[in-house]
DNA sequence: CTGAAAGCGCTAACAC
DNA sequence: GTGTTAGCGCTTTCAG
C-alpha cells in the first residue's frame, strides 16, 4: 500500500518540501526545470497530496456539506445533479449528511458538519429551525437552504420556488372562470409545502370574497392515498383538484377514471415529472427547475465562500435569496 | 466565529490536552470528577473536535467515499438511503463523488477519493475498469461495487443482482409455455445490464435449441423510446416484451394499447417501481431490493474496514460477494 | 528561486 | 490518573 508523502517526493527530487508544495499548488515562482523534475518524481511515485493535511494547514477543506432529508433524496436526483455539477466546476468536494425522521437527526447532522470543518453547507430539507442555522453560522459556515425562503442571516442564502404563488395563480384563474369548487390533496410527506399552497389558494379565495375549505386530509389509516381517494371520488366531484406529487395526481386521475368523472373534473400536479406525461390520460402539471434549484444553490454558496476568502469588504453584493420560476405544462387533465 | 481548540478547553479546565483528548474519546482512565469538569467546559465553550486534525493524527478519516454515476443518483434514491442508513450506524461520514458522462470523469473521481484519504469506497456505476479498482487498492482503499459481480481483489466486494439469471428464468418459463416470440427492449442508459439480460435470454434459447434475436435497438435518433416504440408496435406483435426501466415498460404498454394489442402481448418490467402499479393497466415487474443493495454494500465495506483496523490475521472470513434476490410481482400485463 | 522552521489541532506512547 | 512530547502531512512566512 502506497503511503507517499511530500517528504519522499522532496528527497527523491532533491529539493525541499517547500518546493514540492509550491509545484503541487501551482506557484509560479518555481524555476521551470526544477518544476519538471518534481513533477516527474510525483508521477513516478504516484504521489497524491493528502487533502486532510492540507485542510489542517490551510484551515479549509474545500468541502461543502450537504444536509438532505431521506425524503428529498428519493425524489430529487436532479437537484442533486445540479448541486454536484456546480460543485465540480468550483472543485469543491461534497460530504453527504442524510437525515431520517427522528427529531434529533438534524442536530446530529449539524454536529457532524461542524466537526468535519466543511467550508459551507447546503440544507435541502423541509424542517429545521433558524436556531440550527444560527449554530452553523457561529461556527463560521455560510449556508444556503433550498426550497424555502424563510431564513435570514448575513451568510444565509435561500433558493426556492414559491408554491404559494403557484397555488394562488391557479386558484385565481379558476375562480375567475367560475370554477370555484377547488380542492387540494394533502401530502403528509411535504407538510410545509402543503401549507404554503393552502395559503396561496386561501388568498385567492379571500380576494374573491370567498373562503377556501377544500383541503382534503388523507386519514392516517390509509397508507396509500389511492385507497382513500378512490372512495372519495366515488362520492364527490369538484371543478379542480390540485395534487403535489405525481403519484398523488396519478391516484386522483385513476380514481376519477374509475368513477367515470374524468370529464367533469380537472387535475393539476404541482410537481410535474415525466410520469405525468406517460400516464393515460397525461396529467397537466407545473415543471419545477429541479436541476437549477441545486445548481443555483451551489453557485450562491460558492459566492459566499469566495467573499469569505477574499476578506475584502468591497461589498461585492449579490443576491442571496433567489426565487426560481416554474412552467405550466398543459396536458389532458385540464381545459387550458 | 468560534474557533475553539482542544488547547483552549485544556486551559479553561486546568488540565492537559491529553486529558481533554481522553474524555472526548471516551477513554475510561479519566477520574470521574475531572471528566465532569472537562465536559462542562466543552459544553460551555461549544467545543467541537476538529475531525480534520483527528484524521491527520489517526491516519483515518472515518469517511467512506461514494462514487456514483449521475444516472444512478436519479433512479436509485433508495439505494442511497440504504447506504447512508448503515453508514450512520457505524458512524461513518460519506463523501459524494458523482461522475457524469465523459470518459475521464471516473479517473478524476478516483483521484479525488485518494486525495481525500477516505477509509474505503463504494462504487455505484455501470462502467469502470478493474484497473481503476486496482488503483484504489494500491492506495489502501477497500472498495465494494454495487450492481455487478465482475471485480476481483482481496479488498474488493460486490453486491449485486443477477439480471442475467432473471432474464434467463423469464425466457425459460415462456419458452416452456410455447411463447417463444420474446423481445428485449434496449436501454441505452444501462448498456451493461442490457447485455447481461441479453445473455440470460440467449442462454435459455440455446438450451431450448433455439437462438435469440429479439433484442430491439432503439435508433439513436429517437430521444424518447416512446416515439419509436409506438410505431414499432403498430407493425409488430410478440408474445412477450421485456423492458428494463419502468418508463420503458410504460411506453411499451401505451404503444400496445394504442395499437389495440394489449390482449395479445405480455409485458414485464425488470426494474419494478411504484409507477408500474399506478399506471393502467398496471405492469408486472420484478421488485429489486434497492435499499438492501445499498445497505448490504455498506455493511460489507464496514466489515472490510474492521478487518483492516484489527490487523489480526484471524481469518475472520465473510462473504465479500453477495447476490441479492428479486421478487416477481404479477399485475395485469402478464397471464401469470 | 529555494530552504528552514513554525504551526494547523489532535492522538498516542511514554513518563511520572 | 494525568502531563509531556513527538509526530500526522502540508503550507507559509522568513531568510538567504
Amino acid at each position: 500500500m502506497k503511503r507517499i508523502t511530500i517528504y519522499e517526493v522532496a528527497k527523491e527530487a532533491e529539493v525541499s518540501l517547500a518546493t514540492v508544495s509550491r509545484v503541487i499548488n501551482g506557484s509560479n515562482v518555481v524555476r521551470e526545470d526544477t518544476r519538471k523534475k518534481v513533477e516527474e518524481v510525483i508521477k513516478r511515485l504516484g504521489y497524491k497530496p493528502n487533502a486532510i493535511a492540507q485542510g489542517l494547514a490551510l484551515q479549509k477543506t474545500t468541502t461543502i456539506a450537504l444536509i438532505i432529508s431521506d425524503n428529498s433524496v428519493y425524489n430529487t436526483g436532479q437537484t442533486l445533479s445540479g448541486l454536484t455539477d456546480v460543485a465540480k466546476i468550483y472543485k469543491y468536494n461534497i460530504s453527504l449528511h442524510t437525515i431520517s425522521e427522528g427529531l434529533n437527526s438534524m442536530n446530529e447532522a449539524i454536529d457532524a458538519v461542524i466537526k468535519s470543518r466543511a467550508d459551507g453547507a447546503i440544507i435541502f430539507d423541509d424542517k429545521f429551525t433558524q436556531e440550527q442555522l444560527n449554530l452553523l453560522q457561529e461556527y463560521g459556515l455560510p449556508v444556503v437552504t433550498v426550497g424555502k425562503n424563510s431564513y435570514r442571516g448575513d451568510t444565509i442564502g435561500n433558493v426556492y420556488i414559491s408554491f404559494e404563488k403557484m397555488a394562488y395563480e391557479i386558484a385565481k384563474k379558476y375562480i375567475e372562470k367560475g370554477k370555484k369548487d377547488i380542492v387540494l390533496i394533502e401530502d403528509r410527506k411535504n407538510a410545509i409545502v402543503m401549507e404554503s399552497m393552502n395559503e396561496g389558494i386561501s388568498k385567492a379565495f379571500k380576494e374573491a370574497g370567498l373562503s377556501f375549505n377544500g383541503f382534503i386530509n388523507i386519514p392516517k389509516e390509509h397508507r396509500a392515498s389511492y385507497t382513500y381517494l378512490k372512495k372519495y371520488f366515488e362520492e364527490n366531484t369538484h371543478d379542480l383538484v390540485i395534487a403535489y406529487r405525481d403519484s398523488q395526481a396519478i391516484a386522483v386521475v385513476n380514481s376519477l377514471n374509475e368513477a367515470n368523472k374524468m370529464e367533469q373534473v380537472e387535475v393539476i400536479c404541482a410537481l410535474d415529472t415525466k410520469y405525468n406525461g406517460m400516464v393515460r390520460p397525461p396529467i397537466s402539471g407545473y415543471k419545477i427547475p429541479q436541476y437549477d434549484l441545486g445548481a443555483v444553490a451551489m453557485r450562491v454558496l460558492t459566492k459566499m465562500l469566495a467573499l469569505n476568502g477574499a476578506e475584502n469588504e468591497e461589498e461585492v453584493d449579490f443576491e442571496k435569496d433567489i426565487e426560481l420560476g416554474y412552467l405550466y405544462t398543459k396536458r389532458s387533465t385540464t381545459m387550458e
